[in-house]
RNA sequence: GGGGCCGUAGCUCAAUUGGCUAGAGCAUCGGACUGUCGAUCCGAAGGUUGAGGGUUCGAGCCCCUUCGGCCUCGCCA
């Protein structure tokens, strides 16, 4: 076999005469009777290679029957080409084959992989291997290796160890749905695949390694979206003897060095902090996309005075009516007119429906000589002081759209917050390429669950509340501060983390508080609670989820095209059929039997 | 569990209100050509319209069932 000296995407001018062996995949050919051309291709780049029929008849003849895909080690001199190519690195040269060998032949591959045109996913997963050959799928697999080498060389120099935790664990019946793996030897018995190494990397501050890593695998039976796989990849970290700020500042450096050294951004830092609350009250959710202002305004109080009933019936039921201002013209003013009435009426009315909104009510901003007013058809239920109030509580200017929903605190915001965002983007209020980070501080440790009649956790049950707060724990949980932290840019959460409990009295109220018993406790976190009693230092810690980074730093909004080999909506690997059935022998090993379906 | 979009040649797509032998570009195969780089030109081959059933004189198109892909609500402590 021709060994190769050098990559497809290595040679340049100042390699003209030298004489090199190439091996690689034929890209594409190009035959003109008696001068040939063939593109190898291989993870560096591509190099074009010219057979002359002339100088060398038998090459050329053996090139005759070369297609894509063929994989072939080329021998040849290196020379200036006749016109260069600018889209190739390697543009200025080419090689003129002396010596051609075919290490192996191909089938006619069932995509071009030549023209990056648009592939259906459906075919690229099955048959990954080709898909991963493009280049583009190679950059973000390359990206995503650079990431995790910086972050692995990062917390090597900050003194983390990078620990494996077990794969094959104890199923929680709280938060996700576990995937199950049946023991063979304790009959009857299930491992869990881990959700996250949560209680095994606080076990590891309690087993005094003080700073751990690891990038590392999650699982979670739920249903898959376009940024989330039932098995997807977090870095995780713990670290002992630290508070919030250092966690906080540990991770806005890595950030930035991700950003700096994939896109040659330079973050300022430290990033901004902004309450669960400020969040919330402002974007109706907690991880607002803060690339463009609009700000969440509520206007109960202007709206219970209206004649309008729909308003005056919510409110009375204890509702509230909030909107949003948003220009009418796209880019701005002066830009072409999209919030027209039937795009609120037809497009924002069935988007918000979708998260359970019963329908939007608008407002056209009007500024005649100074004086705010408003048209639409629902202004003649408000006297023209009210429209003029409302206005101005939005500092709306002349041809801005007020769009309102009037529901409960808690479904106004679910609905207004995708609003805010799709209207951000159609309307084109920040321009590509930009990043706003922000670290979401506060969060209120729990939540009233409605249905259950009891307190969940915001996080998690191991995350602590603010020390101020600890009184409360008997008195006014929800009322309670927790020391959660979550980082998220452009109103994607990309982690989070939060100072632990540490002290096992502490961590038994919040299981009572959750009605968690003490029975149920000690079966699903005896292990756990045994291990805070014998001397817990403080501890805290973050995870950060890599596929949606990679997917942010790569431009992407489908987290299968971060992943070497994922799995479809259905949670099928297309390339490998899997999951699938199993042998007789195989169940009976482990004591199982199949119910029939259905 | 719910809602939406999609499935036609190897690939990407087209086919008027249901109407003649289901078309095009690329790929494939054959031929031509000494400078291309998404080569070009000439020609050929290529189809159970995802699958099954129904309505109709006639179905790619309408109806029902089903399989698959994507997006989404719920779900994701």
């Amino acid at each position: 076999m021709l060994k190769r000296t050098h990559t497809c995407g290595q040679l340049r001018p100042d390699d003209i005469g030298k004489k090199i062996i190439l091996s690689g995949w034929v890209h594409n050919w190009r035959d003109h009777g008696n001068i040939y051309f063939l593109d190898l291709r291989d993870r560096y780049g591509i190099t074009q290679l010219v057979i002359d029929a002339e100088k060398t008849p038998d090459i050329h003849k053996q090139v005759q029957k070369i297609r894509c895909e063929w994989v072939v080690a080329v021998e040849g001199t290196v020379r200036k080409r006749g016109e260069e190519n600018p889209k190739l690195p390697t543009g200025s040269i080419e090689i003129l084959v002396e010596k051609i060998e075919v290490l192996n032949e191909a089938a006619t591959p069932p995509f071009e992989l030549a023209d990056a045109g648009k592939i259906s996913e459906e075919l690229r997963l099955k048959y990954r291997y080709l898909d991963l050959r493009r280049p583009q799928m190679q950059s973000r697999l390359e990206t995503r290796h650079r990431i995790t080498k910086i972050a692995r060389d990062y917390y090597n120099e900050l003194g983390f160890w990078e620990i494996e935790t077990p794969m094959l664990a104890k199923s929680t019946p709280e938060g996700a749905r576990d995937f199950l793996v049946p023991c063979r030897l304790f009959k009857n018995t299930f491992y869990a695949l881990p959700q996250s190494p949560q209680l095994f990397k606080q076990i590891l501050m309690m087993s005094g390694t003080d700073k751990y890593f690891q990038i590392v695998r999650c699982f979670r039976d739920e249903d898959p979206r376009a940024d989330r796989q039932a098995e997807f990849t977090q870095i995780d970290v713990e670290a002992s003897f630290v508070d919030t700020n250092d966690i906080i500042s540990i991770h806005e450096k890595l950030i930035a060095k991700f950003w700096k050294e994939i896109l040659d951004i330079e973050i300022p830092l430290p990033i901004r902090r902004m309450g669960y609350k400020e969040a919330v009250d402002n974007y109706g959710i907690d991880r607002p996309d803060l690339r463009f202002d609009m700000k969440l305004k509520d206007v109960s109080d202007i709206a219970k005075n209206s004649t309008f009933k729909v308003f005056k019936t919510v409110i009375e039921k204890g509702g509230v009516v909030r909107g949003i201002c948003c220009p009418s013209r796209l880019g701005g003013p002066g830009g072409s007119q999209i919030l027209t009435r039937n795009y609120i009426e037809k497009d924002l009315t069935a988007f918000v429906a979708d998260y359970g909104a019963k329908g939007i009510v608008w407002l056209k901003v009007s500024d005649e000589g100074g004086k705010l007013s408003c048209t639409g058809s629902v202004a003649k239920f408000f006297d023209a002081a009210q429209l003029e109030q409302i206005a101005k509580r939005f500092d709306a200017k002349n041809g801005d759209t007020l769009l309102f929903i009037a529901d409960t605190l808690k479904n106004a915001n679910k609905a207004l917050a995708p609003l805010r965002c799709r209207l951000g983007k159609d309307v084109k209020l920040y321009g590509e390429g930009r990043f706003e980070f922000v670290w979401i501080t506060d969060f209120p440790l729990f939540e009233w669950n409605e249905e259950e009649n009891r307190c969940d956790s915001t996080h998690h049950p191991f995350t602590a509340p603010i020390e101020a707060d600890l009184a409360k724990l008997d008195t006014d949980p929800l009322s309670i501060t927790s020391q959660a932290y979550d980082i998220v840019v452009n109103g994607s959460e990309i982690g989070g983390g939060s100072i632990r409990i540490h002290r096992p009295e502490i961590q038994q109220k919040i299981f009572d508080l959750l009605k968690i018993t003490r029975q149920q406790a000690q079966d699903r976190f005896g292990f756990f609670l045994r291990a805070l009693d014998y001397g817990t230092p403080p501890h805290g810690g973050i995870a950060l989820g890599l596929d949606r980074m990679i997917m942010i730093l790569t431009g992407t909004d489908n987290i299968r095209d971060v992943i070497a080999f994922p799995k479809t909506q259905k949670g099928q690997c297309l390339m490998t059929e899997a999951p699938s059935s199993v042998d007789q022998k195989q169940l009976d090993e482990l004591n199982l039997m199949l119910k029939p379906e259905k």
